[in-house]
DNA sequence: ATATTTAGCGAAAACGTTTTCGTGTTGAAA
DNA sequence: TTTCAACACGAAAACGTTTTCGCTAAATAT
């Protein structure tokens, strides 16, 4: 077991100063041509490569990024991270993901342990008990140390920051307006609970689609779903709940939903109920993920490209890194160039499969 | 805009060493009672925290744990990395995580990339092209260099390390078995192609289940799909390939495919010959994920437990990586205690749904 | 022959820690 | 009064780099 080799041994070894085969290695014409050989093929020999933590340190920065998200066994964000790492990766950058579990307090620590030293910048999408304590002191606390954050999806406006969201309230319009031209006159809603914006938005493109083709919304048709924070042991709750709703509104004609397994869930009860999909029944959900593309029959979905999303994410972080890069290098005083975030907003798409007509 | 704070500073700031300042806060009686007391105090107020990178150089080691999967969107290996990430943060690691795409190069690189001071060890499952390339030096190489490797699911002999993996034969024995017990008379077997390790015992498991059964297998029974590394736009080949072999072999009455989607697939082709599941066709598929639980009908699988392994796999390297630590302490001289690896394996367990009997 | 440039290299600082080994001051024991 | 231990702290090394500066010797210019 050959431990990797270091300048210092190298030095030692050819009988020369650390400071020339530093320089030898890199190519400085101010070492001659002879011992800029010697040395280069030696490291070759020995297969040197510099110390990651070593050039971290004294660089003051790892080229490496943060990923801080609520679940990671989970159609879309691990579509982000694919979308992170793609970037990252082709920009030199490595990722360390750390993950909230929708805790507030998972979240701090989780931030805390990475934001001493350990990264760059942050690319992250806020837990939901967080969002429930609108607590963010965390996350402008990082921002104020210097380490930039970049947040996805779920974001919020306390904190000023770059932010990548997916058009979410124009994606549930074009959905159920969707639904209308194809005929639907009584279109349910099956939402999270409201605190957590996304589900938000999309209620209201749900409502705006109503108002624009001038159809009153009826409360009865929307279903809010308490979740549990752990759906995966609720799917009979989940089921029964939905079963219930239908059978309270035989009139559903329409079913848009905030998320894929609301969707799935709902044409399966449907179908149960001696509802022929998409006959008697059109659905289409959010988030285009595994379950859709599988389900018999296929589901219908506005999808958000959720590759795109961490893309555009990782490209945001890392110009700002680099800018912040040179900016520091630049002697002019730096006139805070703050509040000039940019939020890029990623155009939702509506693919159609065999739910809808 | 407030940089982190050093010993430095803060030694500066109260008048005394950096040495002082270090031992107060690590709370060493070296140091006067007045002073730690103002210097705890100072740092509290400052919050500080003391710079991971620097520690890591000083102790040569990250706390970092390498993850190197081919796939992240992948609910199987989501699941392991949630149990990796929830083991590693209990013992107070960090996970960093690279994805290789089944590509043999991108594995090598990111190694590389990480094995250079950026990580304590690697627990990681092998791309399909290193695996079709069998070409293991790059895993070799990073053992001599002292950096441990933990492989999970997809593994090798040729490497000597840890491993932990799924009882994939003796999965593939019950999933069969039941089948029969069930009835089933024609099994089909839906697979992929040899060189995936997991892939091949699974086939061995499905022939060794009916040997001890003493039927004999039929070839025509057995459909192996060419996977061209990129399922999710081939869908409709999968589907007209599986037809085409119901189509051939209409006495099937039992189905077992290596994956949920290869599973679900066969479903819906059953379905659409007119055959209903599970009354004439049953069907149970590997690895137990969303699909298997959202299809209808829903899917009866055996279960692989990626948290488990994940879980496993972390404990063992952490472990290893601790191991190593006191016996480089300890004086005597280390007798090579190699080939002393653990393999680790992950009982199966089949979940019965709708789709069998 | 003397002054000045230049090539080739080494010493040292810096990044932020921890830890070992002094060192000076105080108080008590001799 | 002298000696010695205990106390409280600082200097320096180490982890592995890169980079600035300085130095020596040879080569060129005067």
């Amino acid at each position: 077991m050959k431990r990797k080799i270091t300048l210092k041994q190298i030095a030692k070894e050819l009988d020369v100063s650390v400071s020339t085969v530093s320089k030898a290695l890199s190519g400085s014409k101010e070492i001659s041509e002879d011992t800029t050989q010697k040395i280069q093929a030696f490291a070759k020999l020995y297969n040197y490569r510099p110390n990651n933590i070593a050039l971290s340190l004294k660089n003051r920065k790892t080229k490496t990024i943060g990923i801080l998200i609520p679940e990671i066994v989970h159609h879309f964000f691990s579509t982000v991270i694919r979308g992170i790492e793609r970037i990252a990766n082709r920009r030199g950058y490595n990722v360390i993901v750390g993950l909230s579990n929708e805790s507030f307090t998972k979240e701090i620590i989780n931030m805390e342990m990475l934001a001493n030293g350990s990264i760059d910048g942050f690319i992250l999408s806020i837990s939901k008990e967080t969002l429930l304590k609108q607590d963010y002191h965390h996350f402008n606390a990082t921002i104020n140390q210097g380490i930039p954050i970049v947040m996805f999806d779920r974001v919020v406006n306390e904190v000023e920051c770059d932010k990548v969201i997916v058009d979410d309230f124009n994606g549930a319009v074009k959905a159920v307006k969707m639904l209308l031209d194809k005929g639907c006159k009584h279109i349910a809603l099956i939402t999270t609970v409201d605190y957590v914006s996304v589900g938000r938005l999309r209620t209201q493109g749900y409502l705006e689609a109503l108002q624009l083709n001038k159809i009153e919304a009826d409360p009865q048709l929307i279903l809010k779903i308490e979740d549990s924070l752990n759906v995966d042991n609720h799917l009979e709750d989940l089921e029964s709940e939905i079963e219930h709703f239908f059978k309270l509104n035989p009139a559903i004609d329409g079913v848009f939903a905030v998320n894929e397994l609301y969707a799935v869930t709902a044409m399966k009860v449907a179908r149960k109920l001696g509802r022929s999909i998409p006959d008697d029944v059109q659905v289409i959900g959010f988030t285009d993920g595994v379950l859709s593309k599988h389900a018999t029959p296929s589901l219908s979905t506005v999808s958000q490209h959720g590759q795109k999303i961490g893309e555009q994410a990782a490209n945001l972080l890392i110009d700002r890194l680099e800018a912040i890069e040179t900016e520091s290098t630049q002697y002019l005083g730096s006139a805070d160039s703050k509040s000039d975030f940019i939020k890029v907003v990623i155009e939702t798409e509506i693919i159609e499969r065999e739910s809808t007509k």
